[in-house]
RNA sequence: GUGGGCGUAGCGUAGCGGUUAACGCGUCAGGUUGUGGCCCUGAAGAUCGAGGGUUCAAAUCCCUCCGUCCACCCCA
């Protein structure tokens, strides 16, 4: 048992029962990202670990404790993505895109690795829908890739979903908030609970967000950056809120708002459901980032973007209610008995392929019975049934396995009438399920 | 990295010191002459996560390890 293969821990198979809910996203992200006028764009799997190191921040937990780094037989430093948005500022650069028209609106879905310890809705591998717009410093594209995420959530039936915006401010006055921010806790801290004493002294901004209870009274007065922004952060952030006034989007201003990446400036947000308070529960986030693209050796580039788990998302379908249904469904079964039938079989199985149905053939050696089952359990609407008698006539019998009917025709004519029967009902086809009425 | 729960056939479970480890689902095969779904019968499938210990006897008790899940840190 412990000798057999696992996935790696933190992995997982997509198993076929669980593919109609990745198709169902990745297609209503494509759908509404062109809404949008998002083109896609897909990166490496890995980059160069210095990417990150540099963009996300290497005092970042995801860079310093999180990221697969691996040297390569050419001594290359590299790492597997663990986020996206450096990934896609790299490809900006390099393909010279500040030379097409402006902004640019790039989306992807893309695997994601970190080294964690896995739990509900976080794994080491895992998957983001991923929307950038680069080179525009608009609020208004800040609401639009905030609205454009909510409408993907609605069209997969999510609902009872918040947008939480707060504002993080440009560098400069976060640093003087960040200074009164710790002359405020300073004098407290020894009440802090030990992670908030680290954060301290790491990421004071994490302080806002600590869960611990020995944390919450001094949390309560705590200066928050969303009440002390500096005049064009705050214009910005008004506009924002504007914004998804505007079209109808639920937001809540959440001044305790913060995000663990470096690059951060004024907008950042996250959606999370309204009933949940799992600690996972974020299913996608994201903010604006003006100033990544200049670290990374660019020129001044302001954008803003979100990442949102497939994964959490998919969790989050389930919770709302949201059932698919195994897609798996055959239009024809055909099932042969005599050896004289398994070559006519064969090549009928081809003909009927190649005009467009599809088809499965029964084991060879099974007996019809078992073939039969087999027609059932692939939720196959026709069976023909080729036995030495009809190889012998050169005919087929063609049986509808709703009704039960059937007829003998002209192995001639075989594809024409199961082509005419599939298509008579299009709708069995596309819905699938396989589900029987007892 | 820290803390807690759980590990019995493919899946879900029962058994919690004592003869060949049980049940449901699933799989495969049958239920007479070439016909599925329901039903019936049968079969295959488990070194009871691994290693060690206690005992006349261990899936059942103890220890270690591994795996997994949940929470913290952090994150989608």
């Amino acid at each position: 048992m412990t000798q057999r293969f696992q996935a790696p821990r933190g992995t997982q198979d997509v198993l076929p029962a669980m593919q109609p809910y990745w198709k169902a996203i990745t297609t209503a992200a494509e759908e509404v990202t062109r809404l949008y006028g998002f083109q896609r764009i897909d990166t490496p799997v890995f980059e160069y670990a210095a990417l990150f190191e540099k963009g996300s921040g290497d005092t970042t937990d995801v860079v310093e404790k999180e990221m697969y780094v691996f040297e390569d037989r050419g001594g290359e430093h590299l790492a597997l993505t663990p986020e996206g948005t450096p990934a896609i500022c790299r490809a900006y650069l390099e393909h010279g895109m500040a030379s097409w028209p402006q902004p640019v609106r790039l989306f992807t879905t893309h695997p994601m690795f970190r080294y964690d310890r896995p739990q509900k809705g976080r794994y080491r591998q895992h998957t983001q829908v991923d929307c950038e717009i680069l080179g525009s410093p608009d609020p208004l594209v800040d609401a639009e890739v905030i609205e454009l995420l909510w409408r993907i959530y609605e069209r997969l039936g999510i609902r009872n979903v918040v947008v939480r915006l707060g504002s993080i401010d440009d560098p400069e006055p976060r640093r003087t908030y960040v200074e009164r921010l710790k002359d405020y806790y300073r004098p407290h801290l020894d009440q802090l609970s030990p992670d908030s004493q680290r954060r301290f002294e790491r990421n004071p901004l994490r302080l806002l967000d600590s869960k611990d209870e020995r944390d919450l009274p001094l949390k309560e007065g705590a200066p928050k950056p969303v009440e002390t922004l500096s005049a064009p952060a705050q214009e910005h952030h008004d506009m924002v809120c504007k914004a998804l006034e505007a079209v109808g989007i639920n937001y809540i201003v959440d001044p305790l708002l913060v995000r663990g990446l470096d690059y951060y400036n004024r907008t950042v947000f996250e959606i999370t459901p309204l009933d949940d308070e799992r600690a996972q529960s974020t299913i996608g986030a994201g903010g604006r980032y003006d100033g990544l693209i200049e670290i990374l050796g660019g020129p001044p580039t302001p954008a803003v973007g979100f990442g949102s788990g497939i994964e959490r998302i998919i969790l989050e379908m389930q919770r709302n209610g949201v059932e698919l249904p195994a897609g798996h469904r055959i239009d024809a079964f055909i099932v042969h008995m005599s050896p004289s039938a398994h070559a006519v079989a064969f090549r009928l199985g081809g003909e009927l392929r190649a005009a467009g149905i599809a088809t499965q053939l029964g084991e060879s050696g099974r007996s019809m019975k078992s073939q039969m089952r087999s027609a059932n359990a692939a939720s196959a609407r026709l069976a023909i049934i080729l036995g030495e008698d009809e190889v012998a006539a050169g005919t087929a019998v063609v049986k509808r396995l709703d009704t039960g009917e059937q007829a003998t025709i002209q192995m001639a004519d075989v594809v024409a009438q199961v082509q005419e029967a599939v298509s008579a009902d299009p709708d069995a086809i596309l819905q699938g399920g396989g589900s029987r009425d007892s």
